[in-house]
RNA sequence: GGAGAGGUGGCCGAGUGGUCGAAGGCGCAGCACUGGAAAUGCUGUAUAGGGGCAACUCUAUCGAGGGUUCGAAUCCCUCCCUCUCCGCCA
């Protein structure tokens, strides 16, 4: 019945197989209950599936008698049909219990994380998250120069509205225009051209997704506060192009020769930002839509850890064409997300504001979103759940507002990458 | 949106109440035949869950969910999807 969320088996046989792990996250989880319940709905199904094999041979019987000459509605068959009556309404009753137990073991199930890989690192916040590595030279402001923010810098050029942007949405929302607008088509081509350079698949998915999709990619049940809904049908518009990719192989066996299945997905995403209400309203950090491409992987579960490393240098080779200094880090268990299992993410140098700011973040989920969305692959005779990777390659808003701060010049132009410009058509923005 | 037709295993396709998890074909795998191959023949080939060390076995699944029945791929209801025609539309 119902989807295996968590390995069930393990629930069973083992709670603290999934309890210790999840307490390095930080979460401290009492599975008594549900260990119990899972038993139950185990009993449950044998007992059930045992009266349904009785039923089964009764109706046989019928069968043959009626076959042999009897009469259908005689005597003979009537005390089997009772016999059958009774076992339909014994089986309806256990069924009925089986749900209820099965509705309650998933309720509490869905919202449970995935397990951290035992290599990630553990530690409670983001302030025991790892750099584990530094690339490019961050431009410092010279003797008597001010580097200017990238919202600044746009305002100045004229190449985003966010005034007007509240008459057509409501506020953290932009419009782009002019060289902002063909900045950021430049920069959604150049990247899907480089991953395609790479053996990605480009991918162009449908923005609203209904809700078995963001079930089985892990934004559901539990962070439904975080989608824009559709009141009218059962369609939410997507927080990332990981949703509808996932989803792209859901209920699916792949053959392992179809394997790495490499993906890179442009879409604008779509999220309410609850809860972080006064933070970032200026500018394109945190909006309410933004494009972004994502790269997304699925592998056989031997594979990911390999996959997890190339995925996030294909992230950052976006980075290093674009000239952009970055970090990475390994984020600790209390800073992962919830359908990770372990993660990197990318921060990319920001100028003006001095600071380093998340630019992609690159995970491996696992056979997390495998079990939820039952994607598996086949191997010979067995089939076995896969394993799922996602990483931004890149935002493309935080990109272009990386790029502003970095080229910025005293003239009040925006210098660009020599990689950007046949793209972009020109080797800079604003006055020149 | 209106009218009609349909959704069966990896694919095609039969099957309108009783050993149907499902004929037949294709594909695929193994074996035989061959110097090797083709052709041919034989055998095997769904998924999930439960029990068992295993051989194996039980249950469920013919778009989804309900219902009728001792028994449903087959009958009834609801929903979803696909196709054709009409309407509308970028």
């Amino acid at each position: 019945m119902g989807p295996p969320v968590l390995d069930q088996r393990l629930l069973r046989n083992d709670p603290t197989l999934i309890t210790a792990p999840l307490a390095r996250r930080g979460l401290a989880t009492d599975l008594s209950g549900l260990q119990q319940l899972a038993l139950e709905a185990r009993d449950l199904e044998q007992q059930r599936s045992e009266l349904q094999a009785e039923g089964n041979r009764i109706g046989r019987a019928v069968g043959e008698r009626i076959r042999a000459g009897a009469a259908p509605g005689g005597e003979e068959v009537k005390e089997l049909r009772e016999q059958g009556n009774r076992i339909k309404r014994q089986v309806g009753e256990l069924e009925e219990q089986e749900k209820g137990i099965e509705a309650q073991l998933m309720e509490q199930l869905m919202v449970l994380p995935n397990l951290p890989s035992p290599l990630c690192p553990s530690g409670r916040s983001e302030a025991d998250n790892v750099e584990v590595k530094r690339w490019g030279t961050p431009r410092l402001a010279a003797e008597g120069e001010e580097l200017q923010e990238h919202w600044q810098i746009a305002e100045r050029l004229g190449i985003v509205d966010t005034e007007r942007s509240v008459r057509i949405a409501q506020s953290r929302f932009v419009t782009l225009l002019g060289q902002g607008a063909r900045l950021e088509r430049a920069l959604i081509s150049f990247m899907l051209d480089r991953h395609g350079q790479r053996g990605y698949t480009e991918v162009l998915p449908p923005v609203l997704v209904n809700t078995a999709s963001l079930t089985g990619s892990g934004q559901l049940p539990k962070f439904a506060e975080e989608s824009f809904r559709c009141a009218d049908d059962d369609l939410w518009l997507t927080p990332t192009a990981e949703v509808p990719v996932t989803s792209l192989h859901r209920g699916e066996v792949l053959a392992a020769e179809q394997l790495p299945l490499k993906y890179a997905a442009y879409s604008p995403c779509f999220r309410r930002e609850a809860g972080s209400y006064g933070r970032d309203t200026r500018g394109l950090i945190r909006l309410h839509q933004f494009n972004k491409v994502e790269l997304y992987w699925f592998v056989a579960p031997e594979d990911s850890e390999a996959a997890h490393e190339q995925l996030t240098l294909d992230a950052e080779a976006i980075l290093e064409a674009l000239e952009l200094p970055y970090r990475r880090i390994e984020l600790c268990t209390g800073d992962l997300g919830f359908s990770a299992a372990r993660t990197y993410d990318l921060e990319v140098w920001l100028a003006g504001a001095g600071t380093y700011r998340e630019i992609s973040s690159c995970s491996t989920c696992g056979d997390f979103q495998a079990r939820r969305a039952s994607i598996r692959c086949r191997d010979g005779k067995t089939t076995r759940l896969l394993h799922t990777l996602n990483g931004s390659g890149l935002a493309v808003g935080r990109t272009m507002a990386a790029l502003l701060e970095a080229g910025q010049q005293a003239d009040g132009s925006v210098r660009l990458p020599a990689a950007l410009v046949p793209y972009f058509g020109a080797d800079r923005i604003g006055a020149g």
